[in-house]
DNA sequence: CAATTAACCGCATAAAGATGTGCTTTAAGA
DNA sequence: TCTTAAAGCACATCTTTATGCGGTTAATTG
């Protein structure tokens, strides 16, 4: 079951959302407030698994409930809500550890759906927020170094490798047998001159080819 | 009509992307491609809506080929297509213009619906991706790295796995008994969430550990 | 003082990895 | 045409890793 605490100004959004979330196979409300000022506490209380944050509300704000949050508690997952794809807040919500980012127009399935991701680990947010984030994005730059002549297979064997996957995942998620698995590896670290995953792993960090 | 074009290596997932895009009520695939080598002649020819765009391609790869489409045509939508959640990679489409940047993995329904909010200039992502690209922003922005709470042996021990040796070896080193080394390793896996050398190796290196 | 934590060690077992050898097919180049 | 590189597969063997359990000692701290 997964715990959700609520933070909402607005009385019938408020009611809506608890409404909406009570009567989700899975989910529970634990608790619902107009405004964050005993956030702390209130969490500490009721250990959510999910805070859902309004941004715009009187007295301590969504942001500064969120900053007050991850102060004391790092795992708690905070869904911030809002009515605007505000770059201003999103970039504050995202550099003070939000988990997601999400309309307040969303339709109901889908904000459930966020919610699930959310608890799962996953960062949700809604395209015209993405878009925000990406627009931010793309005035950054990055280089690459040396390749190692590895061919394009041996790179997808070595980013699976970087990312921790086993033999056998690789070779089910490329759909080949396991000793072709181990071919293209010996090849790999012939062309690294490693002689183990680990460093391999590392050497694609080091040199960046990953 | 949404008119879309495919990018993508593998002739399965190519066929099952086209029938369930065709099947669907106002989409249309024009083409569909096994590399981008000609991507600037396909998209002028078939002037698609949006472009779904393989990342792992042999030949010209996913993001030279979204490059190619961006010297040209501003306006054409491109959604990456990928296995991985890897932040190198979304970073370098995000530089590069993608418009979105989806895990093969998503639920066919849930890649309909990418594709419509791409389509009407959302920019769509899975939850992990979106993950992924909030690391990068909150890492941008403080250059800490936390520190996981390693101890200072576990912190060494570590070093010796990032620079790729045994436990053997590491027990050498450090003048102790290789079932200590176990010891020290396995808190280490605890701490890191992960449960291999080389996970531990890719973490310490994308957190800064080391 | 009792509890906690880091560091240390041992044994056992199952899974995963590393390495060698040898084979086919296909595509690209000299 | 011959050669080479890449990709695929198989079997065998040995080593290393991962994980479970158990334990002692020393230092710190509420």
């Amino acid at each position: 079951m997964t715990k959700v605490l609520i933070y909402e100004d607005n009385p019938q959004l408020r009611e809506g959302l608890t409404m909406l979330i009570d009567g989700s196979e899975g989910f529970s409300v634990v608790a619902a407030f107009k405004n964050c000022n005993n956030v702390q506490d209130e969490v500490a209380a009721f250990k959510p698994d999910i805070v859902l944050m309004d941004i715009d509300m009187p007295g301590t704000n969504g942001i500064e409930g969120l900053k007050k949050i991850r102060e004391q508690f790092a795992d708690t997952k905070v869904l911030m809500l809002t009515v605007f794809d505000d770059n201003k807040n999103v970039f504050e919500a995202i550099r003070s550890g939000a988990n997601g980012y999400i309309l307040k127009k969303t339709p109901p399935a889908r904000l459930l759906e966020y919610i699930a991701e959310a608890a799962s680990g996953g960062a949700p947010m809604t395209a015209s927020i993405a878009t925000q984030v990406l627009k931010m994005f793309s005035s950054l730059h990055n280089e690459k170094g040396e390749d190692y002549n590895l061919s394009e297979r041996e790179k997808q064997v070595l980013q699976f490798l970087v990312n921790g996957y086993s033999y056998k995942m690789i070779a089910a998620e490329m759909f080949i047998a396991i000793d072709t698995v181990r071919s293209h590896i010996k090849k790999i670290y012939e062309k690294l001159h490693v002689n183990s995953k680990s460093e391999a792993v590392a050497k694609a960090f080091k040199d960046k080819i990953v």
